[in-house]
DNA sequence: TGGTCAAATGGTAGCGTTATCATTTTCGCG
DNA sequence: CGCGAAAATGATAACGCTACCATTTGACCA
């Protein structure tokens, strides 16, 4: 009867019970030496541990999270399939995810569905916390529903600099303003500007970036150098059109994204103009577009895995912090961009105008 | 009583007792949809499908690697990050494996590390199966190391019809017929193709599709129409300015796949065509660049994250068949594509040379 | 229509660990 | 020397799932 008990157990790992029984304490005991509690006295935790060290004993991490209740979930709620930036985001936190033994749940959200609906979604299907990349990072009606039901989040890449919201960001109007200047150091003065999608904070931030600089270098901005855009490639083309329109186009333009640059060359190529020869273009992200087309592009690289990596660290630990009832103030991270220079600027052709320069 | 019973469950998390509950049925027919068992009714598993997606109801790798199931963890290698394709894949293997309750480890392959060091890599990091997406598939080197360390693998998207190798891809041959039989339905005559890369066997396919429907549409196969690209924007560029530079160009070029199919369209404009009017244009794929640019592609619509999601459950079933030392022949799943109509084509503008037709 | 057998489903008992309490031991101090 | 409190240890019941077997259902044939 002792010996024909139905066990099931494949390996013949040694178990907690094993070393109890050998060490002659109870298996709650083992657990405490484990755990390394104080609530043990010296001389049985000796014992314990010579045990543990005689049969080799390993504790299952598997039984463990299970009678713990240490499994996190968390969610990656993403909206606009932004295609390149998606991939890497999902690369990043992945690799974060199982590093950290935490579950990534990722989730679509179409514009159709209801905030609540998704917020139910996941309070229903026992996520931790949750990742928002742009533009949901933006979207208040969501922050504000994830808040109500007391989900913790991070926001990604969003321009709100600060708040109760954790985030992990670049500097955007600083990367901004290090591509106007890198443009005027190449002799530009009449530059203009594609804004990003109002929905996104970030755009604000690049735009006031650009402003900065043409400020600090004495240059007065323009408005009709300035045209609104919406990330996408298609109002990349209207913007572009109507800047090369001008009676006197600027000689380079720089674009709140790699997509509206990609498709300001594209307009320069139909209206018979080299790109960089007579019109410089760059972009901001560094997505795979910018590689894909040619001339590749002059952007300002985010670094979207780190990014992505650093929010899946900053919600766990937030969601250790709750757990242990300790409350901290929200994280705030700003990671280094980089200017990337390819092949898509060059100084000006023409000089630049009479009196343009002192 | 039946209120305060001890839980020490912290979260409502939804566990199989619920979906269980909710969907009518016992936890263990719950256990045996989740794990792809074969003796479940078609109604009960599409009841207890729903449930958990209602529940949004994930298992638990913990209490499953308790219960005797050992842990699975599926490796996904890639190599080329096309980006939009890598994100709607990634979409897709993820969330059947969160479904499976198996580990993705998703594993980027640059073109330096020799193919041993990845294999290597897999191996002790206890991976115990792999997908490989295009290119990947198709590099023989690759699927030997891999059948040498004795490690099961299924291709998504090759060409290879048939082979040891399991694999989930689509119909790529037919695919191309369809599309360049559209094209001879809109009166086209003059079709010119632009060929994938080599080192992949689905651009032979599609290659053979369009051969086969000219051919089946008594067209002859000019080989001055067919140009070699490798499946890349900057290749689309070269392929396309070929074409159209011939004496008498063709009224609709068929792109092997969507970046090339850009490429195409901005060719054209820079040539002063207009697309659909003067040019019409399609693609293959149908990523989010099809939907990028202006106009819209024409293009065959691949069902990638269907696919993925396919390749995951073809890899763990494949993995469970072989603990049980069952040996199966090697699965091999083709999934329904289809073509799909948007703005970059139309008739030919010029009526077909005379005796074209009869 | 009833009987047979395979397919489909359910019940039960763990897997190895920890949370929670109950119990025992130890020790300081009057 | 004994009392009470604190420290140390133990017993028990989950944690969520699956293996194993028992039971029910449904299909097919006579």
């Amino acid at each position: 009867m002792s010996d024909s008990r139905p066990s099931r157990r494949q390996r013949n790992a040694p178990t907690i019970n094993d070393v109890a029984r050998h060490a002659g304490v109870s298996p709650m005991t083992v657990s405490r030496v484990i755990n390394g509690e104080q609530a043990v006295r010296p001389a049985t935790r000796a014992k314990v541990d010579a045990t543990i060290a005689a049969l080799n004993y390993a504790p299952s991490a598997a039984a463990r999270s299970l009678a713990g209740g240490e499994e996190m979930r968390i969610g990656l709620l993403y909206s606009n399939p932004s295609a390149s930036y998606l991939s890497e985001f999902l690369v990043g936190s992945l690799d974060q995810a199982s590093r950290s033994g935490v579950h990534l749940v990722v989730e679509k959200w179409d514009e159709q569905t209801s905030v609540k609906a998704v917020v139910d979604h996941l309070t229903r299907g026992r996520i931790d916390g949750v990742i928002l990349p742009p533009p949901l990072c933006d979207l208040e009606e969501m922050v504000q529903a994830l808040a109500a039901v007391n989900m913790p989040a991070v926001a990604v890449a969003t321009g709100r600099s600060a708040g109760d919201l954790a985030a992990v960001r670049i500097d955007d109007r600083q990367a901004a303003y290090e591509m106007t200047r890198h443009l005027i150091a190449l002799g530009h003065s009449r530059i203009g500007f594609i804004k990003g999608n109002p929905n996104q904070s970030a755009s604000t931030r690049r735009l006031e970036g650009y402003v900065a600089a043409l400020g600090d270098a004495g240059l007065a901005v323009q408005d009709d150098y300035i045209a609104q855009g919406y990330f996408t490639y298609r109002s990349g083309l209207d913007a572009a059109e109507h800047i090369l329109a001008l009676a006197e186009p600027p000689t380079a333009i720089f674009a709140s994204n790699d997509d509206m640059a990609a498709a300001t060359v594209a307009i320069a190529h139909r209206n018979g103009l080299d790109v960089p020869g007579d019109l410089t273009v760059c972009g901001f992200d560094d997505t795979s577009l910018a590689t894909t087309i040619w001339p590749e592009l002059t952007t300002i690289r985010q670094p979207i895995s780190a990014m992505s990596r650093a929010a899946v660290e900053v919600l766990v630990q937030m969601l250790r912090a709750r757990r242990s009832k300790l409350e901290a103030a929200p994280a705030h991270l700003v990671l280094d961009h980089q200017l990337i220079r390819r092949q898509s600027d060059a100084p000006p052709r023409v000089r630049p105008k009479a009196g343009g320069r002192k």
